[in-house]
DNA sequence: ATTCGACGTTGAAACGATTCACGCACTCTA
DNA sequence: TAGAGTGCGTGAATCGTTTCAACGTCGAAT
């Protein structure tokens, strides 16, 4: 059975076959492998060529399990097809680089049972700390780990909890943003794509559209449409948008979008039913990924520092382990800016 | 120095403190965790009492060491924030999600220092097989690789060789779609944003594109202008139009884009420049990814069948594991399709 | 009454690397 | 020439799990 899959070898070669190749014991090979300095030069470069002939390859597991741990940090985020992580993950791993880290990067499709998964499964292979955008209400798991001594940073989610840090873009600001924008535009009436409010994201932008409509003294009941999507992609933008102008009642004449891929999917749909992007309905998305500018309808939307996030957070979980009990935990929180494009705007 | 970071605990609870916890052998407690059935309900219930009140988790090291591997797969594209890789990743999740395998993802970004980088980390850490898309022109590494008993199967390029499988969509017939569409609207001068010749997908675009433009009776030196981008994202797609409006020679009057990222970028530049399309410039793109019908000028491009790429190389690659020797190699092709819109056709 | 198999459990031997106390052969110094 | 110091190398213990031969116990079959 094990030599129908190998094509030569049956075993990969462990540092005993090179000890024995080279004619040295196994401790000298450990030490060619990681302090190369404390060997004679004879002696490293028969190991050299032993482990060449045999095209030794270190095992992981074995290393890691003597070691106890390993220069790991796991990453979830919520969707990985969005540019949003996708951005938000490379200033991680920028970060991560320099301290020689290895990221695992998942994503839990706001999913928070994959999420429980995923985090099982960095815990199981030794991961020294996790970045999360978490999927669910509940920080107990996330509380459970760091209490098991993995380092916990929240992604793009303000930190409930004093003894957690977080690295987020104030979203209740950025969700006001986006309703200060279209109401200073004269809409009376809203619709809001808006996420399950498990989603710590679309509770706060939510908070902000709430305040900012208060702030402008509308009513939310009479001029707020909310609609809960399943899901934060295109997929959820259509179904929403298809499920608003399904309804019945006044049309609302603006819409705000929990984030740009959802305004995608929603301006499609829109299109679909031949409505006409500002004038019958305006549009204003979140996070202003890479194509919202280039769109038929180019997209307005709330701009975050997705880079400057990733890193920090990466900083931020380095430092604590660095640190260990010195470290103070901290809310570290950017600030949204507004992107105005003509998908509201017709002078834009 | 441990202790500082640790919350609770001095070392995480092993298999040997879950048993003296609940008084059995460590054998047992392993085969309540592997073959409950094969334990009598009192013992059972007894250990996992004492695995909750521990909170043990298992030590994947020490567990992939004895058990000598572990149902993981590598996969290396070339761009993890380009959607038609990302809609891959999940077609060969998909695939992988039914036979229990976990992914390990990883992105090159089309360097092949960091492909070797990865491919010698997945071996590390035993991982049975992998899906790469090379960065590299050469194979060596590769078969390398599969001599050492890990199996590989190209992605989303088609395999030069007999004895390693690929999955590929054809991209000689993709490059000749599109030359043919914009040969068919009377353009006779185009250029070609492509990336370097050592990506596989680069050079059989290409030579559909020469042979698309001498079926036409097209002279390459005349009719086409190649350019090479060093990156095939929007970046590399803006720097390409600018060196093109900034040569000397006659401008071309279309442009085909090696990927649609490139194509966004491209279309971003020559509005910059304010470059009217279709009029003055056609664009063709390629991937059809998901915001490709949204933009400012809806793009034509080159459909792929990502998905069902993704989720048939993750198959060959556990047939392959699984049929072991009896394992018939084979090179799978997709056809391409062509999807025309306002970028080139006026009247789409 | 003896033998047998089934069942549940044990305990020790792996897996492959790292680490560290120790030993050997030299050289240098007093 | 003894003693200290230095540079290299050794080999055994160790990490946490899985696996498997072996063992005791009990009920059924002979």
């Amino acid at each position: 059975m094990s030599t129908t899959t190998r094509g030569r070898a049956d075993r990969r070669p462990s540092i005993t076959d090179v000890a024995k190749r080279a004619g040295v014991s196994v401790g000298t090979v450990s030490n060619v492998l990681n302090r190369p300095d404390q060997v004679s030069d004879s002696t490293r470069d028969r190991v050299l060529v032993a482990i060449e002939e045999l095209q030794f390859v270190r095992n992981a597991s074995a290393r890691q399990l003597r070691a106890g741990t390993i220069q790991t940090v796991g990453a979830i985020v919520l969707d990985i097809a969005n540019p949003f992580f996708t951005e938000v993950a490379r200033g991680v791993e920028d970060r991560l680089a320099a301290d020689e880290y290895t990221l695992m990067l998942s994503s839990s499709d706001e999913d928070p049972e994959r999420e429980a998964r995923y985090l099982r499964l960095f815990e199981e292979h030794g991961v020294q700390g996790v970045m999360v955008t978490p999927s669910a209400g509940s920080l107990d798991g996330l509380l459970a780990l760091r209490d098991r001594g993995i380092d916990v940073v929240l992604l793009d989610t303000t930190s409930p909890v004093d003894d957690i840090s977080s690295v987020a873009v104030d979203d209740v600001r950025g969700g006001a943003l986006a309703i200060e924008h279209l109401v200073s535009l004269g809409h009376t009436r809203i619709a809001f794509l808006n996420g399950p409010l498990t989603i710590k994201q679309c509770v706060d932008r939510r908070e902000g559209v709430l305040a900012a409509l208060a702030d402008a003294g509308l009513d939310p009941a009479a001029s707020l449409v909310e609609i809960t999507i399943g899901s934060l992609n295109a997929e959820g933008g259509e179904d929403g948008v298809n499920r608003l102008l399904d309804a019945d009642g006044d049309r609302p004449t603006a819409m705000f979008c929990v984030n740009d891929l959802t305004a995608l999917g929603a301006l499609r749909a829109l299109r679909a039913h031949g409505v006409a992007i500002p004038a019958e309905m305006a549009v204003v998305g979140y996070d202003d990924v890479v194509f919202a500018s280039m769109l038929t309808v180019p997209l307005t939307s709330v701009r975050q520092p997705t880079h400057q996030l990733g890193w920090t957070a990466a900083d931020l979980l380095l430092r604590q382990r660095s640190e260990g009990a010195a470290f103070q935990h901290q809310r570290v929180q950017f600030q949204p800016e507004l992107v105005v494009r003509g998908s509201s705007d017709p002078s834009a």
